[in-house]
DNA sequence: CTCCATGACTTGAAGCGTCAAGTAAAGTGG
DNA sequence: CCACTTTACTTGACGCTTCAAGTCATGGAG
């Protein structure tokens, strides 16, 4: 923080403009047609995608919340509504009882092959397509740093 | 859409999950300093700096919604918030009644003079100071590009 | 061995956003 | 000038996220 508020010139203003936009029309974009096609928000996508590409399909609560960017509460609460779907089982881990392991039943898994094709083609047409080749690379630099700035502690450095 | 689902190279995959992880981190690290220092959320904060910028500090609730980036709907319930708390009031055009104007009160413009600094301060520890100059171009870029392909309408072209 | 601290969740209430209706004013065709 | 459509909102219900407790299992200190 500085002694004086030190405004914005006009060309970080125009990316401060672009970026609020696009904080509220993409995740807009995203979740409409996960919504549409396969009736799941787009965090509950990460949350089985993230758990179909863990070793056995199961994973413990406090991983997979890092994993897709959610607390641990609302991954609970998630976890609680796929439950309910018969997508995601939970159990104890039987080797230490704080944890809680979460699997991906196998209509889980069918869930997630069926719905991966529509919701990378709409990341392809909104996110990829659009840019060239170098803006990606760019793209990756810029997320990475803002989100270092945000979240400095990372919820999962060491 | 394509017919072959065209799985995401590693390059776009890594440009991918660092704006995933901006899509949720920036907007939590946003609405918690603003939440903290002046009790309002981010989208609360651009309602009262659109209105703090419109002549007069009027504002028809339409215009205000396109400038905020947000839905109709969603501004007419942040506004009766707004002004339950004494920092907007509306009144209806009395050239046309259909619109509403949205105004601005004089406790209302404090607030704005009284958090504005925090804000921008955030905003350039948290985007503006870990980018290049370049970056910041491109950042611009990039974001009204993947705008333009999330928000086809725009809700304000023609 | 017991008590307490810590870690890993779960739960419930409260607040916000979205969607589907509903209302009211202005324009438009006959 | 009257019905009908369009435009600009407002409202209510519902679902989801967050926040603050609360629960249960472990690991240590004495």
């Amino acid at each position: 923080m500085d002694d004086q508020p030190q405004w914005l010139t006009d060309e970080e203003m125009e990316a401060w403009l672009a970026l609020v936009s696009l904080l509220i029309k993409l995740p807009q974009a995203l979740d409409g047609q996960l919504q549409r096609d396969a009736g799941i928000s787009h965090f509950e996508y990460q949350v089985l995608a993230g758990l179909s590409m863990s070793p056995g399909r199961t994973i413990r609560m406090s991983e997979l919340a890092q994993l897709s960017d959610g607390s641990l509460s609302r991954l609970s609460h998630v976890v609680s509504r796929l439950e309910k779907r018969g997508w995601v089982r939970r159990c104890t881990d039987p080797g230490d009882g704080r944890y809680t392991l979460a699997m991906l039943t196998d209509e889980g898994w069918d869930k997630v092959v069926e719905t991966a094709p529509g919701h990378v083609a709409t990341v392809r047409e909104v996110v990829i397509n659009p840019l060239t080749k170098a803006q990606i690379r760019q793209l990756r630099d810029i997320g990475r740093r803002i989100t270092d700035a945000a979240d400095p502690g990372g919820t999962c450095p060491r």
